[in-house]
DNA sequence: ACCCCTATCTGTCCTGGACAAAAACAAGAT
DNA sequence: ATCTTGTTTTTGTCCAGGACAGATAGGGGT
């Protein structure tokens, strides 16, 4: 059945690599080793688009490309996680019985009930701890079981999908805080994901914020176009495990540089927590708590200096 | 200020245009001429940058590069859209005043005005008309406005989150209809809008469908995946104006060759609606009566001919 | 007006070379 | 042991310039 072939571009789509790093590899390991049309153009087979995609995810998690070309795919499957040791693992004292209750409603692809359990917990816990201890950990470890196989793209998808509906709704239920600091939310481009932003809009919004939601992958310079016009004290930016993290130090330096200086700069989510070098006028904000006490200190600055010359 | 410079790929994200073609046109054209750093890599100034956003900009409305790039830029702004002849502009006979209104409360940046605007419009005319004849012809001007320029990119992300707030919002509050037929609902890779998606949900859901929406870009072999573990008996897709309209017959071939016989699939959207040639057991859907009749249609179906044998 | 044919235009793919940033490794110091 | 510092290997990205197929425009005939 499943006798399908791909052109080069549509396996850069579906698995991530570059044209450029689909070539080399194939230069340097021997692997892929695509056929060939009348044209001499590439065309790759569905079995090693697949074990691309495996590759892609092992490289995500720490192996190196090196290794992995030369091992047989049965033992590829086997290999684990090796991850630059993470210090702070959350301590998960409570969570996890709990956690497992709603990964399961997931994996089992029950919307319904994901749904409800969540309202109900929303209910039992309260917001801030409804988000921090239960919606964050969890999101986190849908990123783990996707990291390691057990959850498939469109079951993250799913799940996305339905904390995010959720999530929406709290916020619009929210009363509105028009005098409250004015807080831009957004992604850069190329990061997708937008749950741990919208988290951190919900408790931002209780604690009295006016948050400005962009939703994901606004451009550079129209982020900073929409500070101005909308006259945001904040631009607060999330990034995930996800995103490429070589890249967020020259980024973050270049929005600055954009950005009026009297327009304060938040990076947080996963993506920033373990950071190596802090960059200069950016506030990094690990965890979800980091945000609200940002957000504590802005207010209290503002009532010290009301109101600065324009 | 502003003599920023970019790496090829920073162009290549910020215009949407590849490295290739970056560098075919710099070997052909002249243009873009970028500078060189220390090792002969191309260095694009801010200002060569933004005469490609607009070059590219110009092209989607049907120009051809080679005029274009001869051009100097003054006379590029005169420019006006140079399409193939629609048919089938909307009547627009009653609209136009009415989304004037709602269009400048987007110029306008104001956010909480807009969504009350919106719920007003709702509860004065119904979700169907509410949708069909407000919503639709709304993001189809917002997306005119995008590509004449006369919206930049971070106006058009506020009017769809905030759009999409207000009708997630109409969703959730419809009542869950977990005996109709069941609708998966996605884009493909490389699919961000999902306006139209959500417009279509809760025409679909309100007409007493089971929708399970997965968000944007779910890979095709996911989406085939999905289907098969949700038992839908639909899967529905949307494509933009913006999707490059040469792929989609390839694409939908080759996801209906990966979807089981007995599951329906739908493509609809601006993307699709001009489309020359019908593709193979694919339903083309040019406008959300349609996919409301193909409901219909299949409700009708299922009823003559209740359970198949799994 | 329409349709068909030809010439031009234009994006994508190709090869094979080069190099710098990152990672791994090794060696020495605290 | 743990932390610096220097060296080697690995690996992604960039470059040049050639080739070609599919799209588009232009022209001529019906």
């Amino acid at each position: 059945m499943n006798d399908q072939v791909y052109t080069i571009s549509s396996v850069e789509r579906d698995t991530g690599l570059s044209k450029d790093v689909l070539r080399v590899w194939e230069r340097r390991y021997g692997f892929p080793a695509p056929q060939r049309d009348v044209h001499g153009e590439r065309i790759y087979p569905a079995d090693q688009v697949e074990r691309l995609r495996l590759i892609k995810r092992l490289m995500d998690q720490g192996h190196r490309p090196g290794k992995l070309m030369t091992t047989p795919s049965e033992a590829l499957a086997q290999l684990r996680p090796r991850r630059l040791a993470r210090k702070a693992e959350v301590p998960a004292d409570r969570p996890v019985e709990e956690l497992e209750t709603l990964l399961d409603l997931i994996r089992r692809h029950d919307g319904p009930a994901y749904q409800q359990a969540l309202s109900q917990r929303l209910a039992r816990h309260g917001l801030p701890s409804f988000v921090q201890d239960i919606l964050a950990p969890l999101s986190h470890q849908v990123g783990v079981a996707w990291e390691s196989g057990r959850f498939a793209v469109h079951e993250e998808h799913f799940f996305t999908e339905l904390t995010l509906r959720m999530l929406r709704q709290v916020i619009a239920s929210l009363p509105p805080c028009p005098e409250g600091p004015r807080i831009l939310l957004t992604t850069l481009p190329d990061e997708k994901h937008v749950l741990g932003l919208l988290m951190a809009e919900s408790l931002l919004t209780l604690d009295g914020a006016h948050c400005i939601a962009l939703g994901t992958e606004t451009p550079l310079s129209d982020i900073a176009r929409a500070a101005e016009i909308h006259h945001v004290e904040v631009v607060a930016l999330s990034f995930s495990v996800a995103f490429p993290a070589r890249q967020i130090p020259a980024l973050l330096r270049q929005l600055r540089q954009a950005l009026p200086a009297c327009v304060e700069l938040w990076a947080g989510g996963e993506g920033v927590a373990h950071l190596s070098r802090p960059a200069d006028g950016v506030e990094i904000l690990a965890t979800l708590a980091d945000a609200r006490e940002a957000l504590h200190a802005l207010v209290e600055k503002r009532r010290c200096a009301p109101l600065a010359a324009p």
